[in-house]
DNA sequence: GACATCTGCTTGTCTGACAAGTGTCGCGCC
DNA sequence: GGCGCGACACTTGTCAGACAAGCAGATGTC
């Protein structure tokens, strides 16, 4: 059985620059084939480049201005780039996922410094240790991975199983809410230490400082994504 | 200075769709406007609303069918999916259950009584009223509906996509342990006047009340539940 | 030399047309 | 009555051509 879903002449379009970028060595910075040209090269419609061009913005491969031409992105901030426009275009549901987040988790925290048992607290020592290294050496996807382990680790140390579902459905289902708030720049390390704060908290079976540590470490990652935003405007 | 940047036509449009699908009330996974209903209504024509849809369909807010039409995206829904079935299949786990409805409910309630509009309160007023009619005649397996409506209607009041969809997943699925608890001698009559406090307070935009009330609701269900139970064994 | 204008290129938007996918309704057959 | 099939209406997908609007360099005038 091959190929089952149609694709449509746009995303064929998208996989033809990206082939043209690197074929025809194009680099950052530098100006790309007119919309012209490119409905001579491929031999489809305007149509099609244009909405192939939109997405292509979108993502951050290249940038688009009038008058001038197709301008393929500066790679530098092509990562960046990309994190700030699927930020601003999904603001809201960052908002109400944190604001959910900040209700549940709190309480997560101080439900698990009450229960959480060695083994819990060895096995998120161990994730803590290794985001620690990740954040060090800059290695953010592999940090996130360990983000979202943490907070799973202390859903389940709370032994409420429920909570623990519940918590991994947010994470695993949900990378680019969590991706984000990591991408803001200096966020990984101060999360390094917050995580810190909490684990040490559940450690010593302090329900309340567990509860408040969490609650700062929620309230401090929506600050710095809320501000990022706004200097984006 | 005001706004540097020239917009593009197709960017407005997104931000103008993104609006209808809040004040014209479109939930996940249904049918929206089509391409051609969408240019009558923004007067504008539909290379722009093309170049705006395949946007949002890239940033997962919108699914584009041929032949069929525009849907709106159900990632929210998709995300508790694997959560509303584990649900489904523990139910052994009520106490676990409740002590996350007991994190959940009272802040939504609060949230609730600071965003609902009169729409939303409308709408729990009369699926209050239907509570109580059904339980006076009591028929039993109607309130059960009206319940969840009620706990549903009110996760919508706070605005809060997220915790809408979570409760819902959250209510739909309830263990039989729950639904019983209504079959307990004097609970559902106990609930209505529960349901009309929370309401009332609401209403009111009394934040703490709202929350308090919750809290008293669920931690009364929890204990008669709990005693339910017992008398079973 | 300084400035305005012209000109040709670019992207932005609109229009009308036809292709292609999907679901429905009703007709005729069994 | 039930079933199958085709006509039809409605949807998105794609195209071609036109004009508006922004930009930059060439040209002409003073």
């Amino acid at each position: 059985m091959s190929q089952i879903k149609k694709i449509r002449l746009s995303e064929s379009v998208i996989d033809a620059i990206k082939e043209m970028v690197v074929k025809d060595g194009f680099r950052s910075g530098e100006k790309f084939y007119s919309e012209k040209e490119l409905t001579g090269k491929l031999q489809v419609s305007r149509s099609s480049i244009r909405e192939a061009l939109r997405i292509l913005e979108v993502t951050g491969q290249v940038s688009v201005k009038q008058g001038k031409g197709i301008y393929i992105a500066d790679t530098q901030g092509e990562r960046f780039k990309e994190f700030s426009s699927w930020l601003k275009n999904n603001e809201q549901s960052i908002r109400d996922n944190f604001e959910v987040r900040l209700i549940i988790e709190p309480k997560a925290a101080r439900s698990a410094a009450e229960n959480a048992d060695a083994g819990d607290i060895q096995q998120m020592e161990g994730v803590w240790a290794q985001f620690a290294a990740y954040a060090r050496d800059h290695k953010i996807e592999e940090a996130i991975v360990c983000d979202h382990r943490f907070h799973c680790g202390l859903a389940r140390a709370t032994k409420n199983r429920t909570l623990y579902v519940l918590m991994k459905a947010m994470t695993t289902t949900l990378p680019n809410g969590w991706i984000s708030s990591l991408y803001t720049p200096g966020r990984i390390d101060q999360t390094v230490h917050e995580h810190g704060d909490i684990l040490r908290a559940v450690k010593k079976q302090d329900k309340a400082g567990a509860e408040n540590a969490m609650t700062r470490h929620l309230a401090n990652a929506l600050h710095d994504i809320t501000k990022h935003l706004d200097d984006l405007t």
